[in-house]
DNA sequence: ATATTTTTTTAGACTTGTCTAATTTTTACC
DNA sequence: GGTAAAAATTAGACAAGTCTAAAAAAATAT
């Protein structure tokens, strides 16, 4: 069984890789991780040696399938407690976050299929981020950041990269919410930022590190 | 904030201090928590220097206000985990210990209040035992072990002493649960077990060890 | 009242996960 | 292609929580 840190490790190079499809520095973890380069490696060569990354020195860390497995659990767990927290409990978006965190982390065989049943399958979680099912598989959905649509036209925000309270305040501030629709109506080269409208009612401009976390489709 | 190792010293103090009413030794520690003495030893120095139990070398632990008051927050969530297992997700009463007991280290200032509201706000878990409310105020049963009963007649049963799952698989296949009606029928000195009848039907034989662990009123 | 047994504590070691500081390897640049 | 900068690794340390073995204190028994 992995421990806590283990698990916390595995779940952020799954996410980082962009779900496994490339590898991932030391020093882009240690960033993410807030720790030292140094720690990290001493964790790439334990998760190496359970097989769940595959790891050279100096030339970072691939997640294997046994570790892709693992990870998606882990998300899973994580996604399914953030529906429970806002659908059930009737937290907001922006608050659930932290507290799954730790739930994710709680062990048993039967809880995560209980608490799915218990919420009705749900395929997404209150960020618009499609659940895992049982099995692992996840409904890969085509959707593009918002950073980088170069077509014009309507959107619609399908989900929001989570894990940062501060922005989710922020996107319900200006009305932004999962379903909300988006037309951009001007691209700044100069600093990436972006004039919208939302809903079609009012306008606001939106910085390029925002747009990179919302996601339409 | 008490590391999960901490919480769980200081709430197993607290009940084997019946409640804090007595002081626990080292070897009584020992056992219940499966470690060695030495370890024992090392945490009671960890928790006095928290001010959370009172205790001097070779003399035990004694838990302080603080500490109850921390041990019953904990003591709460477990409680209501267990509930909101067995209520919402359909767990047998006798598959929830394990899981509360992680779910208990969950920290969050709002979970545990806004868990207790979903709940409907119960004053006893699915083994019968008392929730503290938000203010660690625990509602005191006038109960007593079914072992020390003396005088004859009809009881029921009020809560049992929950950690054993196969405590509770005994209970359930002798038709034993929460509010059972039971008749001390004979006594038998010599090994402390009880003729009893559940809910004036049939008749079953229970140990000493078993009877100790029902608690009726 | 003293000796023996039991309990508790101390001393020192080990594991996990972290760190700092020093070293090595890779990358980037002229 | 050689050198400087950046990135990664190694070596050694530390804290938390556990252990074993030895020593000390308390309890028990004769």
């Amino acid at each position: 069984m992995l421990s806590r840190s283990e698990e916390n490790y595995l779940k952020t190079i799954y996410n980082l890789s962009d779900d496994g499809s490339r590898s991932v520095s030391t020093s882009e973890l240690a960033l993410r991780m807030n720790a030292k380069p140094a720690s990290i490696t001493d964790m790439m060569k334990k998760l190496s040696a359970k097989k769940l990354i595959d790891y050279a020195p100096y030339y970072g860390a691939n997640i294997t399938q046994q570790g892709t497995s693992d990870a998606l659990e882990i998300i899973r767990k994580h996604r399914l407690w953030e529906t429970f927290l806002v659908e059930k409990l009737g937290f907001q978006w922006d608050e659930v976050h932290e507290v799954a965190e730790q739930l994710e982390h709680v062990h048993s065989r039967s809880l995560v299929d209980k608490l799915d049943q218990f919420l009705g399958y749900p395929t997404a979680d209150p960020h618009g981020q499609s659940i895992p099912d049982k099995n692992g598989h996840l409904k890969e959905l085509k959707i593009l950041a918002l950073s980088e649509i170069r077509d014009d036209g309507s959107w619609n925000v399908r989900s929001i990269r989570s894990g940062s309270p501060a922005l989710l305040q922020y996107l319900t501030k200006v009305g932004i919410y999962i379903g909300a629709k988006i037309q951009i109506l001007e691209r700044r080269p100069f600093d990436g930022s972006l004039e919208v409208t939302i809903d079609a009612k009012h306008m606001v401009t939106i910085s390029r590190e925002v747009s990179e976390n919302i996601f339409v489709g």
